[in-house]
DNA sequence: TAGATTGTTAATCGATTAACAATC
DNA sequence: TAGATTGTTAATCGATTAACAATC
């Protein structure tokens, strides 16, 4: 398969569709068309269509795509068929929630251990490592570590996120409402809940609003 | 103010906005120019004036926005100024991160209590109450609930989604890794962990390719 | 006054949608 | 063959950026 360049909205689409094909029952058709994900997504059906063009190649006309092959190369080319290793800052509650969801490893991710300033315990009730932050850095360099999960308050975000870096980090997936300054080449996710929460409250507020 | 019609660019942008304005000390000048706040963000000067001008009027030449009286802007305009009261369902790790968490204040956000099937204690740590499912209905009518937040595991998603809705919920936040199907005009925001996964996963995946 | 900054109007860019030809 | 479905090319739409006039 011919990688093309594929924009931000692509990709943040793959997930939904990957999530969902894995989500079929293993009895029915080997075969799924891109008009049948669409409506299961409430999706526009040429979207669905020229999404999967980016990744696989091939549907067959009046068939549709074979659902494992797909499966397969959207997971290639996510990146989810080799796992990659992560650490966590910030050991409190969103970070052990993080730590021990085990949904992750879906994804290729792998949190090998927490780091905290001032860690309550040496283990989660998972068994994954709570270290001190003073480890991190022999940690990830021994391990290898591209990734790191911020969860520590807004306060302590921006000099966590250059600790990280300092300690050879590439990707930076951070839960702290706080913009992170980081040089070009450093890639940060920001999860965003505040945004979530204003696309929520306008929703409400537009809802009084008709009522009245 | 006069309110325009907002896209939903813009409105995921104004959080960034508040939560930098309010992070500024209160020692300085009592004005912001467009021009320090998209610099300091890392964004284009014209793009941040642009939606400042959705929700507030005027800025002065050569001085920028009253810092006050643009945070209070925004904070109206989002809804932030009247709380919204949520309940949420699915008292696990991720559930208890999220009711625990203080910050929420700051967005208007309320999380009253949360539910499940299977309540292992009736308070967190923190004195919210964690009741059975089976009140949840009961609950939501009585304190004109219009929020549900899902963190229940993906199989359990669309059957409390359901739930939450007969309850006369109109605005959803799920955590769930999954499509939910809803009538017209309930809003689902989908705190999507897994685009996030996916746009970090593309960027490791080019820089190996970069060193090779 | 000069210059920084605002707000507006026009141009560009990218992403989505529509139309249609190709194919099994 | 007929019809469902794919893939491609063109048209539309919306959002971002650039250019510029207005203002303090």
């Amino acid at each position: 398969m011919e990688r093309k360049e594929i924009s931000k909205s692509v990709l943040k689409r793959l997930p939904g569709y990957l999530a969902y094909l894995k989500s079929i029952p293993e009895g029915g058709s080997p075969y799924i068309s891109a008009t049948a994900l669409a409506n299961a997504l409430g999706m526009g059906e040429v979207q669905v269509r020229k999404d999967l063009a980016m990744v696989c190649d091939g549907g067959r006309p009046k068939i549709g795509y074979p659902r494992e092959v797909l499966i397969d190369d959207i997971e290639q080319f996510l990146g989810y068929d080799n796992t990659t290793d992560a650490v966590l800052i910030g050991a409190g509650k969103l970070g052990q929630a993080l730590l021990g969801y085990v949904g992750f490893e879906a994804y290729g991710l792998n949190i090998l251990a927490a780091f905290d300033t001032d860690p309550a315990t040496d283990r989660t009730d998972d068994g994954k490592p709570i270290l001190h932050i003073d480890q991190l850095e022999s940690f990830c360099r021994s391990h290898k570590v591209l990734m790191g999960i911020i969860t520590v308050p807004v306060e302590h975000a921006q000099s966590v996120c250059d600790k990280l870096i300092g300690c050879g980090i590439k990707a930076i997936w951070t839960f702290a409402p706080t913009h992170l300054e980081v040089p070009s080449n450093i890639l940060v996710q920001h999860e965003n809940m505040a945004t979530s929460l204003a696309v929520l409250s306008m929703h409400l507020q537009a809802q009084m609003k008709e009522k009245k």
